[in-house]
Parts: structure tokens; C-alpha cells; sequence
DNA sequence: TCTGGGGTCCTAGGACCC
DNA sequence: TCTGGGGTCCTAGGACCC
């Protein structure tokens, strides 16, 4: 079999320690109105609902459902609905990743609001009794409600800390050490969780295991490893491993390299013209360029890509792609801003009403691990008609590098934005739209919270609406 | 009217090589 | 008329995650 696992004496077991809805937890944090009401956090353009407060799924909206489904109904509950604050998020998570941390050296950070951790030398600890005091620094240190699952593999964590959040007999406590939990009780538990409770089991492949009458977790536990290789992949087969306690999925104490660095959004409004297409795309090109720089890595390759609205299927649809080679693996954002042009160039088409613009970074390297490309003067892009030029010239680069370095320290400081490309346009009317956002609470001066000795001071200022008027609110 | 963004891994199939 | 087998690399598509 081709399955791989990493037997003992690896026996340390693994703990799962995430937010309970996270952005909107964060939201709750710094402004108590948003207490004991539903809350949602918009993703993007305000589009869809990505976090919910356990009020708002008590009303029945969905994760993933669009805004403007739900909108009455959170307006009738005295619902709140926010823009996404992923400055605050970001600020929020790296403090709660400190905090879980100082729990166990080995830690891995597997998502903005997830960590595992892992045992190792925690023999004679009471591991339940570290998730309650994990839970309660957590709590008091920034406000955040946490669950805890400990288990002898990550699958096992992933679904103790499901049973931490959902079920009874942990809900109260918000720990659920399964390693403490008598067998037999234990496949209590597993039976009536549905299989697609299980870390990697999604929709489809659910849909596929119920009709091999495997319909629980339990009942996957029990399947033919072998067989569900054959019949879905090795992925599947390590799945129903680690529920049986076999770790297949070690630790990942540092990040594995980068493989690609995205850079799209939906526009708030279609757009036909070439023009602001493009400067949609140079706009996505330098984030990316930047987010590249700040990793240390350079880009091979750059791919663009343009859509229509995929929820107009009547109107006409097209989604093009274009992959073009640097001459030499670069960081440069005018050079990738200049790549990116010509890809779009060869996609772009009239007619179209386009919704979304992106590019894609790949063939990351190092910086240091980058060679001189001798053929540079000669290499064509395959997907692209004719060669890409390349103007700059020889003993130029160090200067440039001296001046993304001085735009990336300019952006950090002031915002992003703050120097940009005029390429990336001026009234920039594709823009997506972000109305509903709060305060950068922790990490921009002007938006501090404010303590009022005046209790209800703040209540007047928009409490029971949608949007709620915080300072700062509706800043771009 | 209004429907997100950023990632990863695996597999099948075709091109190409010897 | 008769027309192999085994390997690698690349890409597209599909699945999953948060």
C-alpha cells in the first residue's frame, strides 16, 4: 500500500486550538453593541457572509450566503453587518497565536485563527486541565473565545475540537480531550457525527461516501483503507488512518515554501473598458509584487486572468487566461506591472461586461537562489505572441531594488497606496466596494477605541442600524 | 440590483524521450 | 501485413481547506 504514516514512538499527542467566529469575535472585542445580537462579517465587496455571531446562525443564515439574501432578515433582528477588517484580524490573530504558543514548542500555525499543537514530553500533564487554562488566558489576555481538541492525531484534534464547540457534554467547558474519553463513549460520539464533519471530507466526496453507506464518522472509521485509496485517492486513505490513530499528518512547525502568490477582486461595478481593466490588473500586479518582496521571493512567471459574472449565465461568458515568463525571475513591480500588460493585452476582448481581474505569481525563488539567465535576450514567452522586451538596462538593478525598498517602507508606514504606479489609475471606479468597515483598533493611532466614563455615550451614534457609525467608520 | 479571496494537493492524460 | 514499453514532465481539472 502506498499509504505512508509516522508510527510511534511519534505518540505525542495533538491539540487543536481555534476562535470561535473569529472576525466577528474580533469585531466584539471593541464594540460592546455588538454584543448579544447578530453579527456577520461581508467578505469582499461586501458579497457574502464569511463569519457569523451564534445569534446570526440562529437565524439561519448560512456561512458563504450572499449579503443581499440575508439583509431584511439581520435588518428585522436588529442585525449588524460588517465589512471585513482583515488589518484588525491580522493584528488580532498574531496575538492569539503568541498567547496559544507559550503552551507547547511545538506549534503550528495552520490558519488566521487555528493552531496545532503538539505534545511531545507532556506525559504526566493533564492535558484537559491545559486546554481549560489555555482557554481562560486566552480569553483574558484579548478577549477572544477559544475551542480546544486534543487527540492522538490531527483528525482527531480537528474532531475533538468540533465535539468541543457543538456538543454537550464539552460545550460548557469548550475543551474535548478525547484521549480522556472511555472508548466506548467515544464511538457514542463518532456515530452521530456526520462524515462530512471530518477535516477533508467536503461536499462531494460526502455525497460519494454516503453512497457507499458510509454515512458517519463512525462508519469511516471502519471502511477498507485500500479500497477508498482506489476509489478516491491517497488523501482519503490517510484520513481514515488518522481516525483510527495512526498520525499520517506531522506537526508543520515552519511553513512549507510558497508555491503561488495570488492577487484578485471582484470590481464593485462591471467593466467593458480596456483601459480600466488594466489598471485593475496593474493595481493587483504591484499588491502581489509587494506581497512577493515581503516573502523574499521572486517570480518566474506571471499569469492574468480576466472574467465575466458567472451568475449572469445568460449574459456572455468568458474567462481567458494569459502566462507570461519573466526574462529573468524578478521583483520588480515595473517589470511585472509591464509582463502583466502584455497578458491582458492578449486576452482582453470587447463585448465582454468583466467582473473580476486577477494575477498569478509562480516559479517562486529565493532571492539569493536566483541565477543569471544567459539566454535572457533570447527567450519568447509560450503563451504569448512574441518576445517580452525588456528595457532595463545592465547594472540598474541594484537602484531599483533601493527603490521598491523605499516604496514597500512608504506603503507600510502610511497605508497601502500611499506611492503607487500611475498605471494603477487615479479615480480607480472598479474599485469593490467596502462600506460597512470598523476601526483599525489596534494598529493605527487616529483609530484607538475611545473609553467613555459617560456610559451610553456612544449609543447614539448609530446603535441598531446596520452599519454601525464607530469612528472611523466608512474609511477607505 | 446585490453572489469572496487565497491557498494546497492529487490524478489523469498528453507530449516527449529512449 | 506487421507497429512496445517504460519513464518523466507538464498542465488542466477537481477536490479540499479557512
Amino acid at each position: 500500500m502506498a499509504v505512508g504514516f509516522f508510527p510511534p514512538p511519534a505518540q505525542a499527542p495533538f491539540a487543536l486550538v481555534d476562535a470561535n467566529n473569529f472576525y466577528v469575535s474580533c469585531e466584539r472585542v471593541f464594540d460592546y453593541r455588538l454584543r448579544d445580537r447578530p453579527v456577520v462579517v461581508l467578505s469582499n465587496n461586501d458579497g457574502c457572509c464569511v463569519a457569523r455571531s451564534e445569534e446570526a446562525k440562529a437565524l439561519g443564515i448560512r456561512m458563504g450566503q450572499p449579503f443581499f439574501e440575508v439583509r431584511d432578515l439581520l435588518e428585522r433582528n436588529r442585525g449588524v453587518a460588517l465589512s471585513s477588517n482583515y488589518t484588525l484580524y491580522a493584528d488580532m490573530s498574531r496575538r492569539l497565536m503568541t498567547i496559544i504558543g507559550q503552551f507547547s514548542p511545538a506549534q503550528e500555525i495552520y490558519s488566521i485563527d487555528e493552531s496545532f499543537l503538539r505534545f511531545a514530553g507532556f506525559e504526566h500533564w493533564d492535558l484537559t486541565q491545559q486546554g481549560r487554562e489555555l482557554r481562560a488566558r486566552v480569553l483574558q489576555g484579548i478577549g477572544l473565545p477559544v475551542g480546544v481538541g486534543i487527540g492522538a492525531t490531527k483528525t482527531l484534534a480537528k474532531l475533538a475540537n468540533r465535539l468541543a464547540k457543538k456538543h454537550p457534554d464539552f460545550r460548557a467547558e469548550g475543551v474535548c480531550n478525547l484521549l480522556d474519553v472511555p472508548a466506548e463513549r467515544q464511538a457514542g460520539y463518532l456515530a452521530d457525527l456526520a462524515v462530512e464533519d471530518v477535516w477533508g471530507i467536503g461536499g462531494r466526496w460526502g455525497a460519494k461516501l454516503r453512497k457507499l453507506d458510509i454515512a458517519t464518522v463512525a462508519d469511516l472509521q471502519r471502511a477498507d483503507v485500500a479500497r477508498l485509496q482506489r476509489q478516491f485517492n491517497v488523501v482519503l486513505a490517510k484520513t481514515v488512518l488518522e481516525l483510527n490513530g495512526l498520525s499520517c499528518l506531522p506537526l508543520e512547525e515552519a511553513p512549507p515554501p510558497r508555491q503561488q502568490i495570488i492577487a484578485s477582486r471582484s470590481f464593485g461595478l462591471p467593466v467593458t473598458r480596456f483601459d480600466l481593466l488594466s489598471e485593475a490588473v496593474a493595481s493587483h500586479a504591484a499588491r502581489a509584487a509587494a506581497k512577493l518582496r515581503q516573502a523574499g521571493l521572486r517570480a518566474g512567471l506571471i499569469q492574468v486572468f480576466i472574467a465575466t459574472n458567472p451568475f449572469q449565465p445568460e449574459a456572455p461568458q468568458y474567462h481567458p487566461g494569459a502566462t507570461v515568463p519573466l526574462s529573468l525571475p524578478t521583483a520588480d513591480t515595473t517589470r511585472l506591472l509591464r509582463a502583466a500588460r502584455v497578458g491582458l493585452r492578449h486576452i482582453y476582448r470587447e463585448g465582454y461586461a468583466y467582473k473580476k481581474a486577477g494575477v498569478v505569481l509562480l516559479d517562486l525563488a529565493p532571492v539569493g537562489a536566483v541565477t543569471g539567465d544567459l539566454f535572457a535576450a533570447t527567450r519568447v514567452g509560450t503563451n504569448v505572441t512574441g518576445p517580452i522586451t525588456d528595457r532595463t538596462r545592465p547594472g540598474t538593478d541594484a537602484r531599483r531594488e533601493r527603490l521598491m525598498a523605499v516604496m514597500d517602507g512608504i506603503n507600510n508606514r502610511w497605508g497601502r497606496g500611499t506611492v503607487r504606479y500611475l498605471a494603477e489609475g487615479l479615480a480607480q471606479p472598479w474599485q469593490m466596494r467596502r462600506a460597512r468597515m470598523s476601526p483599525r483598533y489596534t494598529t493605527c493611532w487616529e483609530e484607538l477605541p475611545v473609553a467613555s466614563c459617560f456610559r451610553g455615550a456612544r449609543e447614539d451614534q448609530g446603535g441598531g442600524q446596520l452599519a454601525p457609525g464607530a469612528p472611523g467608520a466608512g474609511h477607505l
